[in-house]
DNA sequence: ATTAATAGTGTACTAAATGCACTATTAATT
DNA sequence: AATTAATAGTGCATTTAGTACACTATTAAT
């Protein structure tokens, strides 16, 4: 029997369960801003285990429905808030025998920021504070805690070199609400003059012309997006805690 | 009857098998650098799929055997190169439902970077050179030349803010030796002094007093790792290509 | 009219790169 | 023994993109 015989009559054969497998699942964390406040969107869970407890969206990968990881993630996250195209970025797999109580249980985390305007609740969910060290009041289930926690570092970390919080706001908004976005996911303040400099000569923003909006105490110019894709700096900002 | 009780006769009668699940694994993208040239391990599949196909180290996670997927990784890499400690780092996840004839797949892969003196190859394995971008002449198995090719491109970003590339150096080495190896893994020429006072500043090596070796002109001062976590620099440093 | 607050700009200073020229050392060549 | 070639290692001028801070502009509230 030839090489190529024998693989077709394998997989012909193959059958996933015969063997031990983990539990393979996709949780999203999802950012936003309210009232210059990080929020991540919690979910009560419906089902054992954990039921009744708060969560981040996630749940199996559904191999009969989703073509890859990306889309169950973008299943969770359309479940969960109406969004279609947020920013979706992998933060990287978990995988232990300790983190689900079922068993032996892998997940891919991914992280989501969206702008809270543009979100329409499912039931049972709504947005919760981040405090300074990232962790949440709740109780979460699972290690979902740790999942946040890793996943407001990344956001940090990117919004130090990165055109990230752009995608927090609405369409137009002012410079002066973009740097306040920074300084709310870095915890620090930021100086303006630099920042503005930093932000126009990436060339991700523009101008609307003849569209200004009022402030507390001035008008401002409205700027929207150019470009939905990162700009990557070559030197990291960095705000200062005084 | 309590909610606790239910809790735990829903856990006492969940079956992973009850599910169709994605098959899991963990794949490791290992590089090395031999004779100013980036490699990476390959190792001829001994089972089908693409039995007797070159691919990188990798297979499933053993529940049984493996408390979680890091473990796994370590556990490939030792198999492989009787390695025990090299730089080990997570990549990402991919899954589908096409890179794997076997049905719906999800993959872990890891990256390692490992002195080349140092590895001890299991059978039916060999380093592979890797061209300018990044691809294997070879044909691979999976998406395996994919993979390797997002561990490339990462490994480079890592290059240009952080200290990696020390981890493919023995234990004692000279500058221009550490500078070689970050133009190999770049692609380009680095400059002189200002490398040096990149490196010597973010202290991550130490001379070794009295130590020096015979290059093919003159002495050269030997240098260790002082530290085996990586330094993050603030600005990205960049190659020339002229 | 004055004040307070935020929008927006200008400029000096600084850190850490690049670019390039220079000196030091040693094997190989003559 | 002197010269050459090649790489090790240093020094300094320039450039880039930050920080720090002071200044002007605009508008609601007093």
């Amino acid at each position: 029997m030839s090489t190529k015989q024998q693989e077709k009559d394998f997989l012909a054969h193959y059958n996933v369960h015969d063997h031990d497998i983990p539990l393979s699942c996709v949780d999203v964390v999802i950012f936003t801003i309210i009232k210059d406040q990080l929020n991540v969107l919690i979910t009560q869970r419906e089902d054992f285990p954990f039921k009744g407890n708060w969560a981040i969206p996630g749940g199996f990968i559904d191999i009969n429905q989703d073509k890859d990881i990306e889309q169950t993630a973008q299943r969770k996250l359309k479940e969960k808030t109406g969004y279609d195209a947020p920013y979706l970025e992998q933060l990287g797999a978990t995988g232990n025998n300790t983190r689900d109580p079922r068993g032996w249980s892998l997940t891919v985390t991914y992280f989501a920021l969206v702008n809270a305007d543009n979100v329409v609740f499912g039931k049972d969910s709504c947005w919760c504070e981040l405090n300074d060290g990232g962790i949440i009041q709740e109780k979460l289930a699972f290690d979902h805690a740790l999942l946040i926690k890793d996943a407001f570092q990344r956001l940090k970390n990117k919004t130090q070199y990165t055109t990230i919080a752009l995608h927090v706001l609405p369409p137009k908004f002012t410079l002066s609400e973009l740097q306040k976005c920074y300084e709310t996911i870095l915890g620090g303040k930021l100086n303006k003059s630099g920042f503005r400099r930093r932000i126009i000569k990436s060339n991700v923003i523009e101008e609307i012309k003849g569209e200004s909006k009022q402030t507390a105490t001035r008008m401002a110019q409205l700027y929207r997006k150019s470009d939905d894709e990162l700009h990557f700096y070559l030197r990291e900002i960095y705000p200062t805690f005084s």
